[in-house]
DNA sequence: GCGTAATCGAGACGGTACGTCGGGTCTTTCT
DNA sequence: AGAAAGACCCGACGTACCGTCTCGATTACGC
């Protein structure tokens, strides 16, 4: 989103990086505060002091603001953790998916992004593009290294392994609210492990 | 939703049972023209030939009379198969689950049914009770008669057995758009059995 | 403007008599206040208390609301007086219109409307049609009289005769703004009539 | 408007004379194509080629701007005649005035000033000082000769008789559009005539 | 069969936000 | 210092729907 190639040094004002932190900062108190529903345009350029032009210059709607915003004021970087030991490295990588989930406003941030993409086909192509292809291809790589190793149950393809764990984040993230707590990370090593744990 | 105390035969005109179904097609057919973003309750009305009063009058919202559109147009009904063996039961269960899923207008309806209850928490909670609780409630039946038996993985509880189940199929629907075909029964079968396959 | 054939009693609610005047003495006011340019339709709508979608559905634009507040707020009549006396009738006619022009209300939404007119030319031929028209008419009547009775100087048509008339009453109005007084009624007079006053 | 002290050769880049001709053509073009409501320095900034900035570093407004072009690109001097013959030069007078208004652009260029001068009262006196009054002295000029010479109807001030004639014509530039034709001019004489014409 | 009562289609109402346009200002780079 | 480029804050535009409120016109039931 909103790249811009550096490094021609074109005339004219350049984008106010301020502008962009206050915006930023804005849609995610906002949300916080009145929700996604009630979380305009118009609300996060008065509560930015900003214009509405300078939001619709560079984001094409709320949502691309308010991802943005999680990327920006949310650490959402999970890490490839590499140990040498596969359910180890598994383990650190549910905690850190879960330790995400587990803090209100990311938490409120995604379930608000991912209504979005399902009511915006467009904003979901990006959504998916630049937030869950990459956690995918993130656990992709743990999963493969465990399927050389033979460390995989042998019926479960690790297509099938990724959606089932993020399957059960998201489900439980949108539909049930339950927490997401060490015990989860238990079972889902059992179900992704051989021998059970 | 709808419901009306049958019993007292008030004076007055009653409803009309035309109207009633006049708006859920209209709903159910702009769904898929339009798609939910641009679904409005003056669009339903206009197109059912109903004034914007007749809906708001029986439904809260465009989300209650889709959903009341989903459960009357589409058969959303999921049987607790008994055939005697537990692994056949299951399988019914999850090929009947996922039918439902491949059809598209019962995909769309339901993807804008998550949406709008993220959105709206009122609507979650009807959304909850009236959708997503039945359908856990009739895995869970199955599983605990697993359990019973001894052919759930040991680590495993119930309650995130169903997680698992409902967290693919949901994670596919809203995420990834993959298809639901008999490798994904089989796999999770493996995974919800204690030895694999 | 804004007619409406009375008599079908069409379903649906009627129009608001109450928003109708609320929204006129509001533009009348607005104008008086801040002036033809500042004076927009959101100004309006918010002092009037009503929305705006409610002045778009009955007039065109500012400028039309302006001409109906002017009709209806400002007495605009203009008599065809009938003394018998032809120079008398003139006189009455003249002095009437200049009354007209030193209400300072009056005089600053005509000058608006006929500044609109220059630049909306839709709502020029509405303001020709509904203003200026009758005012000639009502002129050309008088004139004629005198015509016919030979008290008009010969080589002068009633045509230019009316034009010389409004012609230095809008100018004084758009481009000098001296008053009006009974010198000016008697000068023009002079100008019409056979042999001088 | 526009003016610098010529004379001193004060530092840093001088007025582009290249930028300030591409502007007025700019707006004169545009006028006749799109028309004065639609005429907007950022048009015209766009269509000459040229920065906002520019535009509004020498003139207050897009009416000084048309009033810049329309003395520039149109020529609108109007001579005070001297032939020894009053009612010779009034004619001459006349008809030269009257032939600016048959030029359609400079017909339409006059009506959006004399509009804009309503609504901006602060343009409205530079428009009066700089255009209007000007021409008020050069017929004030050949009047004040015929009041000498006892050629003007005695009832009739000068200071009407200007008002009578450009009266009629900006009435009929404003209200009617009729043309402007020799039977005007010769009424008009005859007016301002002793004995008519 | 007459009143009371509720529903129906229609459509106007006060609002809120949309996404866009242009105003006038400010900043950057180049001349 | 002037000029083109272009981002900035701001205010209004005209539109779309929201959810509510009359309207007149149907039904139904109970007296």
């Amino acid at each position: 989103m909103t790249e811009q190639r550096a490094e021609s040094p074109r005339p004219g004002r350049r984008r106010s990086e301020e502008s962009r932190l206050a915006i930023l900062t804005a849609a995610f108190q906002l949300l916080g505060e009145v929700g996604y529903a009630a979380l305009t345009i118009e609300g996060i350029a008065t509560r930015s002091g900003t214009g509405k032009q300078t939001i619709y210059r560079w984001w094409p709607g709320k949502a691309d603001v308010l991802l943005d915003a999680l990327a920006t004021k949310a650490d959402l970087y999970v890490p490839v953790p590499d140990t040498g030991s596969h359910p180890a490295d598994l383990r650190a990588f549910l905690r850190a998916s879960m330790a995400l989930g587990r803090r209100p406003e990311v938490a409120a941030g995604l379930r608000a992004l991912m209504a979005e993409a399902q009511v915006d086909p467009a904003f979901g192509e990006r959504f998916r593009a630049s937030f869950l292809q990459p956690r995918r291809e993130a656990l992709g790589t743990l999963l493969d290294r465990a399927r050389l190793r033979g460390e995989l149950p042998p019926g479960l393809s690790v297509g099938t392994a990724i959606d089932l764990v993020f399957g059960v984040v998201w489900y439980r993230l949108l539909a049930t609210g339950q927490e997401f707590d060490d015990r989860l990370v238990e079972e889902l090593l059992g179900v992704l492990t051989r021998d059970g744990a």
